[in-house]
DNA sequence: ATAAAATCCGACCGGTCGGTTTTTTATTAT
DNA sequence: ATAATAAAAAACCGACCGGTCGGATTTTAT
């Protein structure tokens, strides 16, 4: 019994992994449940197994990913001490080695383009944006605490740092002959700059 | 002969526009060429001879889009004397009642979603956003020569505000509960703000 | 060892889509 | 008026996809 347990783990992570893997690379309209079985190594009967539609296999692998980029987030912000370099703890998002990071920005987009026609993955986004934004308030708070900053409004100011990372990595990555890593990290910590000192939080 | 062509140019912008809402609503996955003509109120064959295939018409749209909202800015921008209100006149991108915009996001999700996995579509993005940058840089440049700005980096200056404002209006559209336009409005400035009299621009 | 349950396979079906071809209708030129 | 041409509609085709299902195989329980 317990190895049943265990298998269906197994399994579904496989399948997941792959059905990742497939949709990073050609986009979600462009994969069938025949080519993610394929990747995984198993049959297309063995997919609908597990699970019972695509549209419930994607669901599973953007919850994954989500979960994935948000806890390698807070494991790095968790390295940084002072509240500054907390925030600004987000340049590995601009690393293409990391293959989290160029698999990644396909699936977000796709993801993205998705949630405009579904009501569920405007939820599941905006779970995930709140998680972000909760992890960079804290942050504030402790600078606003320390004599750092002095932001009067840090949900405001946290949700602007988040939009504004997005903002730039989209251009880091879908135009980067144009926008260097460098360009990148120089405009996010001048933003940040600025979003912090910024007129909402002035008294 | 000269009838003939007016009402080519006639039909093949009915077409585009039709097709310009059809994946706007639906997302381009989920649109065909018989929804497009029907929408369009011709029928498949009289789509099919104005456009040899449907990326062709996709392109063709995605082309309209970009030069509309690029026109669009560009003339809002000119109606602006002051070099900070010009770099600040895009506001009208978060006005939900404006068709353009309302339509337009989902059309850019979609575009960018693509784009991951089409170089031409990377091309195109690339042509736009440089478009939309040397507007900007104009305004900083003229900003600068005023002795309002002091930015030896116009570009990079002038590429971080597009991004920032991109990064915005995605949370903005997308998690409007929790994104509000006058949110929107006073990131874009304060980020804009920072950028102007960021570490890239100290002497 | 054997029954029962879980897992997996691959063929198949209904339906859809993009693109092509054929037919019909409208327009133009002679 | 009629032939010729262009435009639009309709019919059709081949390919593909998601989901189903019967059965084979493997694992677990008795």
């Amino acid at each position: 019994m317990s190895l049943n347990v265990e298998r269906e783990v197994i399994r579904r992570g496989q399948i997941v992994e792959a059905a990742l893997r497939e949709i990073s690379a050609k986009g979600m309209c462009r994969i069938t449940v025949e080519s993610i079985a394929k990747e995984a190594g198993l049959s297309k009967g063995g997919v609908t197994y597990y699970f019972k539609s695509k549209d419930d296999l994607c669901e599973a692998v953007f919850n994954e990913f989500f979960d994935i980029i948000f806890q390698r987030s807070k494991n790095n912000m968790d390295l940084c001490s002072d509240p500054l370099s907390k925030l600004l703890s987000f340049g590995w998002l601009y690393n293409w080695e990391d293959p989290d990071v160029s698999n990644g920005y396909p699936l977000l987009f796709d993801f993205m383009a998705e949630a405009c026609h579904k009501e569920s993955y405007r939820t599941l986004f905006h779970e995930w944006v709140n998680n972000w934004v909760e992890l960079l308030k804290n942050a504030i708070v402790e600078g606003n605490n320390a004599g750092i900053f002095n932001c009067s409004d840090s949900d405001a100011t946290a949700k602007a740092i988040s939009a504004v990372y997005h903002g730039l990595a989209v251009r880091w990555y879908i135009d980067r002959e144009s926008h260097s890593t460098q360009w990148a990290i120089t405009s996010f910590t001048d933003a940040i700059n600025g979003l912090l000192t910024g007129s909402r939080n002035k008294i």
